[in-house]
Parts: C-alpha cells; sequence; structure tokens
DNA sequence: CCGATAATTGACTGATCGGTCAGTTTATTT
DNA sequence: AAATAAACTGACCGATCAGTCAATTATCGG
C-alpha cells in the first residue's frame, strides 16, 4: 500500500467516525504513521484528500451495486440486497466502534457539500454513479411487469434516496436495521410512481 | 428577542448553511452583535447551544407536521403536505442564498451525533417526534382501508425516513425538488409494507 | 556510479478554536 | 436608596488549525 493510499484510506475510517470538521490532518497523518509534511507533499489541502475520499469510497460501493446488479437473482431480491451493502457495512462498524457510521458521501453532502463546491461536485457525481449501477434492476422490474414503466432513472434515484434516508435514521438511532427496513418499502415505493406517459 | 434567543436564531442560520464544526462561537456572536462573554453566560458549551438549535428547530417542524394532522384534508394529500414542509423551507432557502440548506436534524444527525451523545439524543427525539406526528395520518390511511394494516410507528418512521433521504440528494444535486419527489412515492411505499399480523 | 526525481522530515507561521474570568453595567427587588 | 442578581464586556489562555518550506534521505533510470 502506498503512503498515498494509506492517507485515503485512514482519512475515510476517520471521516465517517467523527466528519470531516472534526478530524484534523495532525490526527489523520498521525493515525497513518504520515508525517504531516509528507501528507502537503500528495495532497494539496485537506480538502483535496477529501474528495480522494469520497471517489474512492463511492466507487467501492458502485461496484458492489454493479455486482448485484448483473447476478443471477429475481430484480425484487436484488433490490433488498442493495440495502445491505450500507447496511451490513454499518453493522460491523457498530460492532467494532460502538456506533453507526452512516455513509461518508451522505454525511459529506450533509456537511461540506455547501461549503466547497468541488466536493457538492463529487458527492453528486457519487450518487449519480450509483443511481446508474441501479438503473438496470428498474429496468427489469418493468419488463417482467412487475412494476409500471415508470422513469428508470427517477426509480433508481428513488432508491439511492431511500438508502440515504435509512441511513439517518440508522446514525440517529445507532441502529444500523433502520437500513433494512426500508428495504422492504422500496419495491412498493416504486410500483407507487406514476407510469410513464 | 431576547439574547438567548438570538444566539439560538442566528447559530441556527449558521448551523444550516455552514455545518457545525465549520461555524466557530465568534462568527455566531460576531453575526447575532453579542458578545463572545456573553455567550457564555447563557450556554456552558458549544454544544449545548447545538442542542438548543435542535429542540427548537424540532418542535417548529413538529407543529407543521401536527397541523397537517390534524387538519380536514384525504389523508394521501397530508402524505404530500408533509414533503411540502422542508420542500418550501429548502426552496426558499436557496432562493435567498444560492444553495439546498438540508435537514438541521438531519445535518447534525450525520455530522456531530457520533461525537457527542447529547446530540444523538436530541436528534433521535426530534426524529421520533416527528415520527409521532405523522401516525395520525398512517392510521387514517389504514381506517379508510387505503393501505394494509401495517405496524402505524413503522409507517410513520418511513415517511421521516424517506423525507429525510430527499433532503440528502436535495442538498446533494442542489435542488429542493428532490424533497417533492419521494412525495409521490411516500403512499405506494406505506401501500408496500407488510401487513401486520 | 551518478544525476535526477520523488519521498520524507521537522520546525515554523499566523489564524482561529472553545472556553475562562475578573470586573463593569444594567435591571430587579426590598 | 440600598442590596442583590442578571446581563454584559474585553482581554486572556493553551491548544489546535491548515498550510509552508528548506533541507535531508531514498529510489531509480542511464
Amino acid at each position: 500500500m502506498t503512503t498515498k493510499d494509506t492517507l485515503i484510506d485512514t482519512a475515510t475510517n476517520l471521516f465517517l467516525g467523527k466528519g470531516y470538521g472534526a478530524v484534523g490532518t495532525a490526527e489523520i497523518c498521525k493515525t497513518a504513521g504520515v508525517n504531516r509534511g509528507t501528507f502537503y507533499h500528495f495532497f494539496p489541502s485537506k480538502t483535496d484528500l477529501l474528495i480522494h475520499t469520497i471517489n474512492k469510497y463511492a466507487e467501492e460501493f458502485r461496484r458492489a451495486f454493479v455486482e448485484i446488479s448483473g447476478s443471477d437473482t429475481p430484480p425484487r431480491d436484488k433490490l433488498i440486497m442493495l440495502f445491505d451493502v450500507p447496511g451490513q457495512a454499518n453493522a460491523a462498524w457498530k460492532k467494532e466502534h460502538g456506533f453507526s457510521q452512516g455513509c461518508l458521501v451522505g454525511n459529506m453532502a450533509l456537511e461540506v457539500s455547501s461549503n466547497e463546491e468541488p466536493v457538492r461536485v463529487a458527492v453528486e457525481r457519487a450518487l449519480s454513479n450509483w443511481s446508474s449501477a441501479v438503473e438496470p434492476i428498474i429496468s427489469s422490474l418493468i419488463q417482467r411487469g412487475e412494476i409500471p414503466s415508470i422513469d428508470i432513472r427517477r426509480g433508481a434515484d428513488l432508491v439511492i434516496s431511500m438508502i440515504q434516508g435509512g441511513i439517518v435514521l440508522a446514525k440517529a438511532n445507532n441502529d444500523p436495521t433502520r437500513i433494512s427496513m426500508m428495504a422492504d418499502s422500496a419495491f412498493g415505493a416504486l410500483a407507487g410512481l406514476p407510469s410513464k406517459p
């Protein structure tokens, strides 16, 4: 693992645990075992590091979503599995740290995105990529006639949105199972969407 | 308006705009026109002020929800009106400040709740009170036979969760209409919930 | 083996952080 | 008017903040 990647991964965990503002570059470097001067050799600013963490984090989840999307499973089950990705991540984190971590993308959307436009853009792209990964599931749901022929993008956004909503409650109640509780409702939410003209 | 209330309202707006960590007590006091020493006459800590802002903010929204809940409108319409509360607040804020504000409770859930347990408790209670305010709508939906006889609390939590999810996307995309886009799906999501045994 | 490039170090800057406190002014009560 | 309490002031504290930089060490291609 390169020094740069170590810094990104360490920062990801610290940002997940305490938020962006509450974690200083000193803490990141100390935890990563990297000199603070070295930090600024790899990253021009703390914000730049944040964007790297968002992109890497988002890509990992995107891959998990794509894998589910392309798996050989009924689409309704895929829908449930989608919620399991952050659900299990939160459950594992809680087991280790005692509290729910949330989602780096959602966390930064609410904490930082209004202060720093490049961060908002990274967050927006992350969520958009997740939606794209989910779209095939919506399509196959429509093809099978299990839901009306809704706007696919809108359906995908709805799923991502419900995941994020579940995560907010999971963190507030320190209860990761809140995320999977949303899963059961996702299908109904899609089915209730207005059919495309 | 008392000095204490001025500080709470000023802090609410600043926290909404920049988050908790990015706003110092100095900025709060300067904006409110209050001496920094006076600040600590009314609040033992910045965290204590935060909790006051959360409680006041939560109560205002709770009242709005209760009013909708008790109004003379078909329950399906009430469901839509619920999403309009944060939806219009975000639209108004964007018109004035150029970006979506989010929701103070959701924002603090993700940014601060894992660092400071008293904040998490305040956030949890806020969301719980909102759920309670929404419950009568779920009940009347069931009574009318418009949705199956689901667990009322769970249905209410689902609605609050979907609102929060919409807000996350609204902030990430800087587009408050994302919130009302969730509204259309709320009924379907409730209808799809498993019927109580 | 040498030159160049990259990685790393540790000390430094100026600003800002949350919080404290002794003392002053204003308002309330007797 | 005297006494008490609440509101307010401004200077101060140590700690930490993000970011800079000149100098040193390690890596690696020719």
